[in-house]
DNA sequence: TAGTGGTCTAGACCACGAA
DNA sequence: TCGTGGTCTAGACCACTAA
């Protein structure tokens, strides 16, 4: 058997995901076996076209069941803004802006930016509350090269939706926590006591591989627990 | 040839997995005809394990040339032991297992794996230091159905390690961290004064849609900055 | 009981790269 | 020329589900 122009395991796996595409969620697909007697082929042949289809997230297997058009194309994983974050909690969130300006970058930002030390940047500091009572500040640094006149179009409640509206939301993050007790600025902010616990949250938010924000959150640690991106909300 | 407990392929896969994992980045993995008499087993198992390992970006095929330890793992996206995370960090961790044993599911960890409140689960409590310093404690619960006999088979440092091994690696995780003051406990487990600042983490691991891992670790607060999944290590 | 996917065998030929 | 991965065959037994 000649290689011809089209391998039998990429035919298979056409015929199958035209097959497919027109099928509701949950249809069965078309069985190994069956396939096998209609294009004449062995089973590893069958099982590779369908192995493909499966890590595309088009079919899913069912031992002793069958094979099946997935249902939910695979979830997407991306950061979640502290919003989309309350929302999916259930929860009531105010904000309120307590700074704006442009400043100059020091060393500790601009090497999260990715920028050089005195480089323009955008800062915004923000007091979130939760049924009245302060949960986090959070300071937002942005590369004022990458967003002109950021602070002239009036600021939102949600960062995020803002950088979407220019096409520069985070598509991923790295994010950094650690526990720490409370200092007298995080007292004051969030109507803690000195000594109280804190947790410090720090974002890199990436589009592709250039830095969009870095952000540095403070939350009450007794008010607050992080969940991980991966985290499936109820 | 019967079912044994851990697949052919599963064998090969972890074999080749920690093979490599020493190895430079672009170095030679085994060929699939050596590891074909290494273990006895046809070429077709052979070419699962390493299908295995190519669709996680830790291999790539060269035709005619061979397989080799990719350059740039992909920015992976599956959670981290703690044996990898110190790694990347490039610490020197040591373990030290101050209990083990089979218990009956409390209702936190019923929920959490998904089981009933009574179910046997394995519970192992460890300490890590690093340069000898106490970093954390992790107590881990195991659904003692999905893994028969887990304390018996020697417990390594890493369980993700063992859990690979068993082809039961969670390939997804939601993680929990919040912020605390150390108890009496945390205190004298850590070197720790009570009240001194502890970051909480539970991790329910995930394999597809079944949970295989509870963990529960406390990190001395001054010591540890937890890094999320995304955060691509320098 | 019949059918499914999961695993596994023991071969085969091909196209290609390196020596 | 030799070894590599890529493709493919024609079977096999298993555990499981559904009728």
């Amino acid at each position: 058997m000649p290689l011809g122009p089209t391998l039998k395991h990429v035919q298979v796996r056409e015929y199958v995901r035209d097959l497919i595409q027109d099928l509701p969620e949950g249809a069965p697909a078309p069985s190994e076996r069956g396939l096998m007697q209609h294009f004449g082929v062995a089973r590893m042949t069958v099982r590779q076209a369908i192995d493909a289809l499966v890590s595309e997230g088009l079919l899913e297997r069912a031992p002793a069941r069958g094979t099946f058009v997935c249902k939910s194309p695979r979830p997407v994983s991306r950061p979640l803004s502290f919003a989309e974050d309350a929302r999916a909690r259930g929860w009531n969130v105010t904000t309120e802006t307590l700074q704006t300006g442009l400043g100059q970058a020091g060393p500790g930002v601009a090497k999260a930016l990715g920028i050089t030390v005195g480089d323009s940047v955008v800062h915004w500091r923000r007091r979130r509350r939760h049924d009245d009572v302060p949960l986090c500040y959070q300071d937002v640094y942005l590369n004022e090269i990458l967003l002109p006149g950021f602070l002239q179009t009036g600021l939102p409640d949600s960062l995020y939706s803002l950088l979407a509206a220019r096409g520069l939301r985070p598509t991923a993050a790295e994010d950094q926590l650690s526990a720490d007790l409370a200092h007298a600025v995080d007292a004051d902010l969030l109507d803690l006591e000195i000594g109280d616990p804190v947790l410090r949250h720090s974002r890199r938010g990436l589009v592709g591989d250039i830095v969009i924000e870095l952000s540095r959150s403070v939350y009450a640690g007794a008010r607050y627990t992080w969940w991980s991106p991966l985290t499936v909300s109820p």
